[in-house]
DNA sequence: TTAGACTCGCTATATGGTTATCGATATAAA
DNA sequence: TTTATATCGATAACCATATAGCGAGTCTAA
């Protein structure tokens, strides 16, 4: 969806290569590992599938399922070992190696995410920070420098930084996009509410806010002025 | 969701109340109606499925029968009518009636969302702000009082305030969620990285920046460190 | 006025993901 | 040592969504 998966993140029209583990499995698995942590943390050692679906609301065969891609196998009677599972996860998701980063679009949420330290516990780290904006060029956002976007796809061959986010306007989005696959850039973590338009072989996840707002809103609707009723069915 | 959807938003274990529409068909909608108020920008006037999906990347059946949903009929031939077309995906939505909310978690990405003012042209409007954080409580951001976290239930039920959003820390999302739901709100906007445990008939939608951080690294992991290949189809 | 072409809207098939079921295995208790 | 139980792992049925195909309507152009 979004995913895309959209996940948000909804698969465009066809992947060449089918991934081998659905979208929606992927996108549970850092909860999981959120929730595991917590376990170590509190000194819990083995976990069942039962447990972990009773905790955080799935039904166990689709827990076990989940972890099943990372490559664990547990134990009958009594489970995965925690921290393994842990680990499992981490590398399957490849947050071992951190993945450098260029953001651009140093607005409101660009600005937030450039302060999100906890980012770099799975494996992102942004490296710099780009706009358009003369007023910012230059600026230093939580201890990122604030750099001209013209200088993105330079840097981003020389440092061989692989991905990029986008945090502008609508109206700039594709552009940056475009720079940033002159630049080399593999795959973009896109919050503009836009279908940006890449070469096929570019990774591109969107975040959009308006898909989720449009959710929201259309279920408070239905819910406050429900008289339609579903088209009356005859 | 986010889609949920999970796109972020995946769904739960089962919904009571089987939505008309599909999520992503839902999530889809704010994309048209973007693209649809930037050709009504540039005057045009009518629209067909077939050019809508050539420049959004989506086959022009998948745009019809998203747009079907929202009740517009179109003529054969001509395609649709922009401006109506408009209004219907905004009718559908519900974004023709503000929905008022609250937000918790005056931090980075709070702030980010206090100040985005466009929220306002898609049903939404952020009337104030609560932290628990002493350092926080009184000051104001974006124009909107952060409040102590210990009004909001009160307020919310005298206000009828309807939607929460939550951006604090996993760690103080659930407590916040309760003190919501104990206030009578009937949606949350989630974007912390946990499952919220709330009475069935609140609606509950998560933005989860680490799944779709998950999607991205497990990508790009297996874009550069092929070797594995798949587990070796025996 | 008529032929042709384009596009909508409906129905049917295919795909992908979720849920259910079954057998196997390891632990714990008798 | 034996039996009961909980849990994993795999296979199969099921459901939702995406894709494809077909017929009908309407506009354009000759």
């Amino acid at each position: 969806m979004v995913i895309d998966i959209n996940l948000s993140n909804l698969a465009g029209p066809k992947l060449p290569n089918p991934p081998s583990i659905p979208q929606p499995s992927l996108a549970r698995l850092p909860q999981y590992h959120h929730y595991l942590v917590d376990l170590e943390a509190r000194g819990i050692t083995r976990i069942s599938c039962s447990q972990i679906g009773g905790d955080l609301g799935y039904i166990p065969v689709q827990v076990r399922k989940d972890l099943q891609y990372t490559g664990i196998i547990g134990k009958p009677k009594t489970g995965y070992s925690v921290p393994e599972l842990i680990r499992s996860i981490e590398t399957f998701l490849g947050w071992n190696n951190i993945n450098e980063a260029f953001l651009v679009g140093a607005g409101n949420l660009g600005t937030a995410l450039l302060g999100h330290e906890r980012f770099s516990k799975f494996g992102l780290r942004i490296v710099a920070a780009f706009d358009t904006d003369p007023e910012k060029i230059g600026l230093w956002i939580h201890e990122k420098a604030v750099l001209s976007l013209d200088q993105l796809s330079d840097l981003a061959q020389r440092m061989s930084v692989h991905l990029g986010i986008i945090t502008t306007p609508a109206e700039a989005a594709q552009a940056v996009a475009d720079e940033m696959v002159k630049g080399g850039i593999q795959a973009i973590w896109n919050f503009a509410p836009v279908k940006l338009r890449v070469p096929e072989n570019i990774i591109v996840h969107n975040e959009d806010l308006y898909s989720t707002l449009a959710s929201l809103s259309w279920k408070l609707a239905r819910r406050f002025n429900v008289p339609i009723q579903e088209k009356e069915a005859v």
